[in-house]
DNA sequence: ATTATCTATAGATCTATAGATAATGC
DNA sequence: ATTATCTATAGATCTATAGATAATGC
């Protein structure tokens, strides 16, 4: 009886864990240009296994099916939000008004992500529940951290106080209107520049925190 | 040589109008029931057919292809909503204060008609690029609703004056906003009343403009 | 005769796997 | 021997249409 290892709640009979994380890489790098390209349900798994450079049969020895394909590039799309936000709040804190720097940040994640953040919203519903629960604990994890510069700003007297309800409300306002940005951009984009649409929402969110 | 109708841009060689109009109801009714619980590409035209109360070959006489379908969805969406939001502001008119009691009602239209905003959302990039356009404007006509009420209010001075642009971004704000009720319910409505989100994003929006 | 509807199926997929083959290490 | 990879295909769809049938109106 072989024993099943699994990676990142992914089954797989292959014994070289190192194998299995390039494997992933590949495959996660191949099937999110196509996602894009074409959205998730027109993409074939064999398109997806050419692209990433070896067969289909090879490609069901790391994952056990198409949706775990979708998970792995969602939470990858996340993960490298994440990793943007993080970086910008650090470098944030100090400056002369951190929370409009750390928007200031978060948007331009937003803006080089537009069509990755897109495809989030438009195929995580197109994942089993347990992948799809996944996928939206890593978005109450991002706003989690605009909570905490929010919070930290508030105790430091930075910002008026506001209720602990109303400060979560106001996190989720802001990861919403930088993701507004990626599924409003065929009409923003015309009439704003990202520095245009930063500034504009910015004096919104500021105006009333 | 047949002569070819078309009802909405959609050909059909039934001569009755009268018909077409009613079997394009029945169609969007199932249709989008079953979008709802399934997603566009999981529902075949064989439920969709069964739900109309049809055979596949009669659903084929009213559209010629499933993407039609979806369209005519994503259309008689936008118009329910459209009604709603137009409905509001006239009532809303006369009132205390005006936009507060415009973004209160459609907020609740919103509310009402979570799950199909949702489907948009998901689907729209779906279309085919001829009906993805149109219900994109369909998009741009709400939002420009409430760009009609925030320059009325701003020309009779009962709102500051701000730039054209920055109230534009207003109103796209407000949409989204309502949207956001929708597509972020799985975390909100654990939180927060329809009641709740209403007050608290009405307090966020008021406080700049 | 004309219009609308239905049945049956052509034709074209696509996911997932079984079994064969190649590569690696002892 | 063990591990990883490939080829070939089973099996299960699904969209769209052709051609037959039923219903309606003159």
């Amino acid at each position: 009886m072989e024993k099943i290892r699994a990676i990142k709640g992914i089954p797989t009979q292959i014994k070289n864990a190192d194998l299995v994380a390039q494997r992933h890489r590949q495959i996660v790098d191949a099937a999110v240009q196509l996602f894009i390209e074409q959205g998730f349900h027109k993409t074939t798994t064999r398109q997806i296994a050419r692209a990433a450079g070896f067969s289909i049969g090879s490609l069901y020895e790391y994952i056990a099916s198409k949706e775990d394909i979708l998970y792995l590039v969602c939470d990858a799309i996340h993960a490298e939000v994440e990793r943007g936000v993080s970086q910008a709040m650090n470098r944030a804190s100090g400056g002369h008004n951190p929370l409009a720097e750390v928007i200031r940040e978060y948007f331009l994640v937003c803006n080089r992500m537009s069509d990755h953040i897109l495809l989030i919203y438009q195929e995580t519903q197109s994942l089993p529940p347990r992948w799809r629960k996944k996928v939206l604990e890593n978005e109450v994890r991002i706003t989690g951290i605009f909570m905490e510069v929010l919070a930290r700003l508030i105790s430091s007297g930075d910002l008026p106080h506001i209720s602990e309800r109303s400060m979560e409300l106001v996190a989720h306002n802001i990861s919403v209107l930088g993701h507004m940005w990626t599924f409003r951009r065929w009409f923003l984009a015309r009439h704003y520049s990202v520095e245009d649409y930063i500034e504009l929402q910015t004096e919104f969110i500021l105006g009333n925190v």
